[in-house]
DNA sequence: TGGCCTTTTGTAATCGGTCTCAAAGTGGTA
DNA sequence: TACCACTTTGAGACCGATTACAAAAGGCCA
């Protein structure tokens, strides 16, 4: 029998056993150790046997770095979101890493911190572990991570928006209409006088413009507006809109853009005494989970972020198993949205 | 000047460049690109030039995972937590996530969902993809998984918890403590009726043992328990203190595993009618962001979860970095914490 | 110009697997 | 027994980088 060269002990560095090793202690050739472990139908149930008790007696795990080298993937997808402090992106990761590890994915996670550029060093630490798949959130990116993006033949599926472009896939819903559709809702409940609450993130952004946009259409084209820095907290949600009273603002409605931000305003409203809704009435996004049990409970749009973040794993291990015979469909989903009636407004 | 193979375009897919396209294109050997790369130093400022120029030119991205299959590292870190849903957990994995990029290591993320058997399954699965380094959340793990963190000689760091006998280094808080705190500070402040509402994890059961434990010392023999499953939500506080006074639970003074459960135990005692802290006082634990402006505020137990996300990455880098000549020192990590006396108990 | 030391560059082997393709073993049929 | 098809096993190359070691180039002085 063939003796399969000892790997030698380098610097003294004890070190995990090998395929080699569970090889030779089975008695077969590395290459009926791999077949047997990855393509059992391959191997007869003597050799199999063999195997099975060496793994167990090596106590030996597959080296997936080696493995990934030599059929260049990796399993690995790349996860980048802009925080996971905020619950809704949390539940959408839960979800993600769920479905991805049914697949056999393992999720690298990645903090964009709502920032281009820092997704962009992000991205292209990542690109350099070769990851199967991608999935980004939003649909704004820097050109060079654009180009790259492109360039790296990786599939990739971005959530949590809508819209023209996508690089690839595309998973999540309408902010603009989102907007739009919270301005009908409030004016449809008799309210006259706006105010807004809004995170400086861009989704934020898009969904302000369509509120702003359909009260401009209706009329209204005054809206005072306090930007706050994300992330989004209850604390800033308290004094955003405690300094836009305090600078006289007078309004019967408040758009939030989260539902944190209108936890923190309604707390504000009523510690000054205001009743809520009916002195001011506040509308929330995220349908977060405190948002139907808070008193009072919060009017805002629902938004199923594990969802997204399912169909976004689906569609993504789609194209990664997919082959030339038969191309993956091109991915965009409307998750779409709805608003939940509560007391606030 | 020799040339370098040509990798043939196996199956018609296009690939990224490799070190040997960029060496083809500079002019140079694959090797002097890699030490253009890597050890500018050790390079010809000539050679520099035109590595750089044929990299800008071909949009090299290096392959980590080549790369960490020839080094025998790959520079990733597994980053195991319950969940990312609870802020506190958000905190600590994003101060991980910047401390391990300072040091260019990247985070493999696993959710255990507060269960031994998925984190020994996650742990399995993360092993084969070869980490440099291991943060895990916890000291309570299966046999199995207990083995196969000893036999994989890889650097580990428990957090969240203290205890005697860590795997390897630990950065923590000890949950007894905090319990016990708790109760000696509810009762230094008056309070004489107990009851509690608490998730079922592991540490929020140590916590509970020390509060009860203190209390009997005291002379407190009962304290009517709610024990609602993970993940603790606000609705889920609501409605577990609402169970208790159905079941006609007297008490001046609730014990909350977080201040999430806490939110809802308030709410709940609000809205039927309960002034809090007057007749029923309430504590939380985490400090979370909300419960410095709740109405009213919620005191709390401050745990500085960026703290140990922080001081866990840097032990981890230490002791992933360390050689032979000085090892890195035993770590073991105390944080502490702090009650936060706020209106709500 | 020659000799020696230092800097720079290159060749070959290696990391731990998988792929390709050929060889060996098996069984059925003529 | 000989032949053929099919199953099972193995040898060797390869994935894309790095490490060890050797060779070439450059600098300095006699």
């Amino acid at each position: 029998m063939k003796k399969y060269k000892q790997r030698k002990d380098l610097k003294n560095k004890p070190k995990a056993p090998t395929l080699i090793d569970v090889a030779r202690v089975a008695g077969v050739s590395p290459i009926t150790v791999s077949r047997a472990l990855n393509q059992p139908d391959m191997v007869s149930e003597k050799a199999r046997e063999k195997v099975q008790k060496a793994v167990e007696k090596t106590g030996y795990l597959p080296n997936l770095v080696a493995g990934g080298l030599a059929t260049r993937s990796s399993h690995l997808v790349a996860l980048i979101v802009p925080t996971v402090a905020n619950p809704i992106f949390a539940e959408t990761v839960r979800a993600i890493n769920e479905t991805l590890a049914e697949y056999g994915y393992q999720a690298l996670l990645g903090l964009s911190g709502y920032n281009r550029d820092q997704e962009q060093d992000l991205l292209e630490a990542i690109l350099c572990r070769r990851p199967d798949g991608i999935i980004l959130t939003g649909l704004d990116h820097t050109d060079i991570s654009l180009r790259r993006l492109h360039a790296s033949q990786i599939p990739i599926v971005e959530t949590w928006d809508l819209g023209d472009d996508p690089v690839d896939a595309l998973v999540g819903f309408s902010h603009y209409d989102v907007g739009k559709e919270m301005a009908a809702y409030l004016l449809g409940r008799g309210y006259q006088r706006f105010a807004a609450v809004t995170a400086d993130d861009s989704r934020a952004a898009k969904r302000l413009e369509g509120f702003t946009d359909h009260l401009a259409e209706a009329g209204i084209k005054h809206v005072p507006t306090n930007v706050i820095q994300t992330p989004a907290r209850f604390s800033r949600g308290r004094s955003a809109f405690g300094t836009l009273l305090d600078q006289g603002v007078k309004c019967d409605a408040v758009y939030c853009s989260s539902d944190t931000l209108a936890h923190g305003v309604i707390t504000e409203a009523l510690s000054r005494g205001l009743r809520v809704p009916e002195d001011v009435a506040v509308i929330g996004f995220g349908d977060l989970d405190f948002a139907e049990a808070s008193l009072p409970s919060i009017s805002s749009v629902k938004i199923n972020g594990a969802d997204i973040g399912r169909v976004a794993a689906q569609a993504l291990v789609a194209k990664m198993t997919a082959d030339d015979n038969d191309p993956p469909p091109q991915t965009l989903v409307d998750v779409g949205f709805s608003i939940m009636q509560r007391d606030s407004a």
